[in-house]
DNA sequence: CCAAAAGTGTTAATTGTACACCCATGA
DNA sequence: TCATGGGTGTACAATTAACACTTTTGG
């Protein structure tokens, strides 16, 4: 079939930010790029788009082949396109953010690609336009987790309120009055309750929950202000 | 400087979805395609992203050669990409949602596009996949106009507050209390009154008002909640 | 028995919602 | 003078925010 003439076909490339927590601190899982230019500076886990895939499919098969995870929470976030972002030869980003388990992380994956969690506080120089990618996305998840509730995608199937409170007061930066919290998340209903505690943390143990599918599924964009409104940052575009 | 080797290189589209509102309906500005294949159907406008501009320069660039419009709400919104979505070839396409006063459109631009406006409610089959790019800034737009105050981008520099609030309730596709709604946007304070009245279409006529830009830019993400929380559709990814 | 973390209730302030009448004017 | 659309206030409901003590238990 006749081509699109006269036009400049680009690289396309899908950069993963992979968002993990464990327990205080909110960590980015990063590679080393070991080719010039930059060699062995620090990079999102990146490649580049496939004859036949879609990025959605890119972005998954590249968070599979880092972290050996699959069914991780997955968005599309921006594309980056500035003519130079990359020296070697024109580029166009596509950055998707990954909310992952920590726990679930399978160190030995990652081997091939020299990859290391990197405190969100203490991130090194990153390659190119990777610094900017990574602000935005902590604006964005701000934006959302303010009013939604998908920071438990952080978390292991089962996880205790104050493990989730830790979460929303480290992305914030705030503490947060937990009987406040505590009421605000048990009236939308999308936590349940178990039997079971963990004990990891306290002698008294805290009580875990679980999500509620069915009510999370329906409603999972519900609104919820679990952030009081002084500390919920602006929208983002 | 050598390149990357052996990767695919895609031509890259940025679509835009240019939306106006005539004070009744809202409409979207389309152009009838000039060659196969769907050769005269209608199309979202669009253009092939060129080896110096960025993407965000690639939509201004679009929007100016169509409309004539420079300085214009606009904003990325996301990046299609199934492998088949263009028949002749692989095309990535960047969606930008433009708001416009659809009083500046200048029609005599237009002429070589053979460009139309849409009524929202009407509009016509599109070629490849833009009506799900259409459902997808709507939604996006709904959601974000919710929250935010962003719906003025479509009406003169000037406007009423009816207006204002028409063009709400078409979007929402629902009856807003006015005193509700004059009161929660005059507590922002993002709106300066003028002296000057638009007797266009009442007796009485409506006070003009304007944009406080002070105020709009430091706080123009403030949260606003001119939509009654049950009218308020789910988050979009 | 005590340190450390978990759990729980009440009140006041703010914000949101429902609701209806008067006003100004051109035709 | 009247039909049309513009402007305004109040009361009740819901949500949010601020606040501190008791419980549990492993060491």
């Amino acid at each position: 079939m006749i081509k699109y003439s006269n036009q400049t076909r680009i690289l396309v490339a899908v950069d993963c930010i992979i968002l993990g927590f464990d327990g205080k601190d909110y960590k980015l899982l990063m590679v080393q790029r070991g080719f010039a230019p930059e060699k062995e500076k620090w990079s999102l886990m990146g490649g580049f788009l496939q004859p036949r895939e879609s990025l959605d499919e890119a972005a998954v098969r590249i968070l599979k082949q880092l972290t050996g995870l699959e069914n991780v929470y997955l968005e599309q976030m921006h594309t980056f396109s500035s003519p130079n972002r990359d020296p070697v030869e024109r580029v166009v980003g596509v950055v998707y953010m990954a909310l992952i388990d920590i726990e679930k992380y399978e160190r030995q994956i990652n081997d091939d690609f020299h990859a290391r969690w990197f405190l969100m506080k203490e991130l090194p120089q990153l390659i190119f336009d990777h610094e900017e990618m990574v602000q935005m996305a902590l604006n964005r998840l701000r934006y959302k987790a303010a009013l939604h509730p998908i920071l438990f995608e952080l978390l292991p199937e089962k996880f205790t309120l104050p493990q989730l409170q830790a979460l929303y007061e480290g992305l914030f930066d705030t503490k947060i009055d937990k009987r406040n919290f505590t009421r605000k998340l048990l009236s939308s209903k999308i936590l349940t309750k178990k039997e079971e505690k963990d004990k990891s943390s306290s002698k008294k143990g805290a009580y875990f929950y679980s999500i509620n599918e069915a009510i999370y599924r329906d409603n999972g964009q519900a609104m919820l202000n679990l952030i009081p409104r002084n500390e919920i940052p602006a929208a983002t575009e």
